[in-house]
RNA sequence: GUGAAUGUAGCUCAGUUGGUUAGAGCAUCGGUUUGUGGUACCGAGGGUCGCGGGUUCGACCCCCGUCUUUCACCCCA
């Protein structure tokens, strides 16, 4: 058999030892928090029926999903005619019947339905799970990566959007991140779309708008026109555009503006409600109330949510909204949910690129028995149990090899202290410490090191 | 899906207008030191120059295709 080069998906990744264990303070952090507000984990299959995915991203989205090829014979089960016409869709329609989460949102909504007799509602609940998306790579962007989705479902109360701040709040304090977060209201974008009169065009408007600081007022407006915006529509709208100052002046104005839209007001009364909660109880981070915010997906109702760094420029690194018929598709309404997402990955390029992590030494064995022969293993044995049984990390190398390799893997490790066992040793009944900081060794009996070790690593 | 750049040792990169045996640093392994790592010195292994085709007496170098990676657009975490 020919030998090939190992490699691996376009857009995936490997994670090595080092990676892990600095993802792993990520996911151990966001735990944490949401632990701590409530909410309990649950996991979904990496794989969904795809007829539970499609549609619910909007056409892109379909786009960007991975199908699985059905098993077996499929295509002699085909129809000649799909066969013929080449037609992508129509045939995958026939040969794949499921596919890769695209998000945790989706799943979690066909969950709640499947499960609604066993939920104790308001359900609150964390997934940290990879998601697919069929995308090109680039910066910050990549084709499997892991989404950390806290979310309530079965309570429209405003108190949920407030503790999601809360959430996101502490989440980036613990994480030592300066961040932004955005505020928006999808009842206000369908109140502004009502008063210019082309409700139809929400979306098409929340995505223009949405580059105002990308592209500039003036492409935004001309996307708008190509997109069939009559041009005193596009007149009216540029007010609301170009709202600027404090968040309550914002609202002030918006509420003029808005009076005649029910849908708006609600919208705007929503906002200030949470920033009246807010106000009772602040957070530390700086909130923009943004009518730019729209986000791709749909199927935001009220609250949209988004985060940045302040420091490192790679889009957002958590996002969410309220959505109020998500399950409604899987045949159980009125049931509203809340919830944001982390994106993992992102959070980690962002430390990384600051420099945050924590030091990865404190993961690593604290203490290295040199192994030089048989002797000295079974010495070893015993006085290793009694060090992990004091909860420190400990290792014995596994082969008798050469003392210069295991003092050389002990320094690659970080590995604090070594401790070697050879025939003098055993003859006195001592070991040897080494200090592997500061070179230092001395001669201690076996209590002594298990004092030592305790007062060292043991507060 | 659109546009651009890129690909040489495990990693980061040199490589003359196209010329014969493709180099360096780091890493790995061995030695200086059979009981001492991180520093030093000596040495060794490791490459179908992304892949396929073409031009040429001759291609890492030029041309075409293809894949990879990266960046931007669309969209998004």
């Amino acid at each position: 058999m020919a030998i090939q080069k190992p490699s691996i998906p376009k857009g995936t990744r490997d994670f090595s030892t080092d990676e892990m264990l600095k993802r792993d303070y990520i996911f151990e952090t966001v735990k944490s928090v949401f632990r701590k507000y409530g909410y309990l984990p649950i996991e979904t299959p990496a794989m969904e029926n795809l007829s539970s995915l499609l549609g619910k991203y909007g056409e892109e989205g379909d786009k960007l999903l991975f199908k699985v090829l059905n098993s077996g014979d499929f295509l002699s089960k085909t129809d000649e005619n799909i066969l013929q016409e080449k037609n992508s869709i129509k045939l995958t329609n026939q040969i794949s019947e499921k596919g890769l989460r695209y998000d945790l949102t989706v799943p979690f909504a066909r969950y709640v339905v499947q499960h609604r007799n066993d939920i104790n509602f308001p359900f609150k609940r964390y997934q940290i799970q990879p998601v697919w998306r069929a995308d090109r790579p680039q910066k910050g962007r990549y084709r499997e990566f892991f989404q950390c989705d806290v979310d309530v479902i079965g309570s429209n109360s405003l108190l949920n959007e407030y503790e999601l701040l809360q959430i996101i709040d502490e989440v980036f304090i613990k994480l030592d991140l300066n961040i932004e977060i955005k505020l928006n209201n999808r009842k206000i974008l369908s109140g502004i779309a009502e008063f210019i009169g082309h409700q139809d065009k929400i979306i098409d408007i929340t995505v223009a708008i949405d580059k105002l600081d990308k592209i500039g007022l003036e492409k935004v407006n001309e996307e708008l026109l190509t997109k069939g915006l009559p041009q005193e529509a596009i007149e009216k709208l540029q007010p609301i555009i170009l709202l600027k100052g404090t968040n309550l002046e914002k609202l002030a104005k918006l509420k003029e503006v808005l009076k005649t839209s029910e849908i708006g007001l609600k919208g705007i009364e929503e906002i200030e409600q949470v920033l009246d909660y807010l106000n009772v109880k602040q957070i530390k981070a700086d909130l923009e109330l943004d009518l730019t915010l729209a986000r791709g997906l749909n199927y935001y109702t009220g609250a949209i949510i988004e985060v940045k760094s302040k420091d490192v420029s790679i889009g957002s690194i958590c996002g969410g909204g309220r959505y109020d018929d998500l399950t409604g598709i899987f045949g159980l309404d009125d049931v509203s949910g809340v919830g944001v997402s982390f994106g993992a990955d992102r959070i980690y390029d962002v430390i990384f690129q600051l420099n945050k992590f924590p030091e990865n030494s404190e993961n690593s064995s604290k203490v290295l028995f040199l192994n030089l022969g048989n002797q000295e293993e079974k010495y070893i044995l015993p006085i290793l149990s009694k060090i992990r049984e004091l909860q420190i990390n400990a290792e014995i190398y596994p082969e008798n090899a050469k003392m210069k390799k295991q003092m050389a893997y002990a320094d690659k490790k970080n590995i604090a202290y070594v401790v070697i066992i050879g025939e003098n040793e055993i003859k006195e009944n001592k070991l040897t410490l080494k200090n592997m900081n500061s070179g230092e060794q001395k001669m201690l009996n076996q209590n002594e090191l298990i004092d030592f070790l305790g007062k060292e690593f043991i507060n």
